[in-house]
DNA sequence: GTTGTTTGACCTACA
DNA sequence: CTGTAGGTCAAACAA
């Protein structure tokens, strides 16, 4: 599953043409699926094209860290029942072809249990906004589904907190919620921001109040601020709440351009799926490392070549970024 | 009986 | 201080 799954959440709606589609998860703590609105300029590819998917899968490598790229019935829920875009055909969508209209009725099918404990009616747009949580027993990963109102087109989906288990294996048969998978805690992901775990201390707080997992946000920002973060978090409770509160408002902030210049371990797990930020699906790699001498420069290489046209990035009507020129002489 | 959803109320942050 | 909005809780209900 992955990029696969979370992008075949996107309902098209005619009414509401979306233009593009970002993705952008921090490895860490939370993922944001964002379709924002139109980019007038681009093909109008009919009333609701998905001209451009820039994903960075991080929470998507976190939440599917052992399932293999393709898409795997046993992690494809109920959803199935509305037609079910591949999104293989994404990169072959042409200005005379619409995206697959997917209906979002469920959760989104990333392989993991959702349970819905709210919902909002969000009074700056005229969507509706609902709450997950992961069902998992000790995983405080949430989620908050905002879709259309009267169309329930999904509009956006923005993940919180990290999942500390695998996805369970079986989704359909995940009655006796909890058990399956032996959630290791920590598993593939939990080596790459131990430090980030660390500090979490959620089983001394009230289950209610506990930060979850808020920390790793933190590392959208810079490692300035996390360490800030950290000394402020040993001052208690309320305090990591108003943290975690101010986080909030972080995540609907955060561009795909932040997320470059965080910790390569989002853009590594991104290439083991071959998905990178860019929006291409095709089996490339591209590696992200921060620059040893120099904190605010990036190194990324490109392994591989994209076998399709570069999907048009939103708000950008110039020539290529800098970065694919780069992977083009390659 | 168990599990998940719905929905109104409550709490908190913020302007 | 007050109103508004977002996030969460928890009782009621459904499957």
């Amino acid at each position: 599953m992955s990029h696969q799954d979370v992008v075949e959440t996107v309902a098209a709606h005619d009414e509401c043409p979306i233009s593009s589609v970002d993705l952008t998860a921090d490895s860490v703590s939370q993922s944001i699926l964002s379709v924002s609105r139109p980019v007038p300029s681009q093909q109008s590819l009919g009333d609701c094209p998905i001209s451009f998917v820039d994903l960075i899968p991080a929470s998507v490598v976190q939440a599917m860290p052992s399932v293999s790229p393709q898409k795997s019935p046993e992690l494809v829920p109920e959803v199935n029942s509305l037609s079910k875009p591949e999104m293989g055909e994404q990169k072959t969508l042409g200005p005379d072809m619409k995206a697959t209209q997917v209906v979002f009725k469920a959760p989104t099918p990333d392989g993991y249990n959702w349970r819905k404990y709210g919902q909002k009616q969000v009074k700056s747009s005229e969507s509706n906004r609902s709450y997950y949580r992961c069902t998992y027993i000790s995983c405080h990963a949430k989620k908050k589904v905002e879709r259309c109102d009267h169309s329930s087109r999904l509009v956006e989906i923005i993940y919180k907190g990290r999942h500390n288990h695998d996805p369970p294996r079986k989704v359909r048969s995940f009655k006796g919620r909890k058990l399956i998978s032996s959630a290791e805690s920590g598993g593939a992901t939990a080596t790459l921001d131990r430090s980030v775990q660390k500090p979490v201390k959620s089983d001394s707080f009230k289950l209610k109040k506990e930060t979850r997992n808020v920390m790793p946000k933190q590392q959208l920002h810079n490692l300035n601020e996390n360490v800030k973060f950290k000394a402020k978090e040993a001052l208690g409770h309320e305090t990591i709440e108003k943290q975690r509160k101010r986080e909030r408002n972080v995540v609907f902030s955060i561009t795909p351009i932040k997320t470059v210049k965080e910790p390569k371990v989002v853009v590594q797990a991104a290439g083991d799926l071959g998905i990178s930020s860019d929006g291409y699906r095709s089996p490339v790699r591209k590696h992200v490392e921060r620059a040893s001498e120099d904190a605010s420069t990036i190194i990324i290489t490109y392994e591989g070549k994209h076998d399709h046209d570069m999907p048009v990035p939103k708000k950008r009507h110039g020539p290529p970024s800098i970065t694919l020129a780069a992977h083009k002489q390659n």
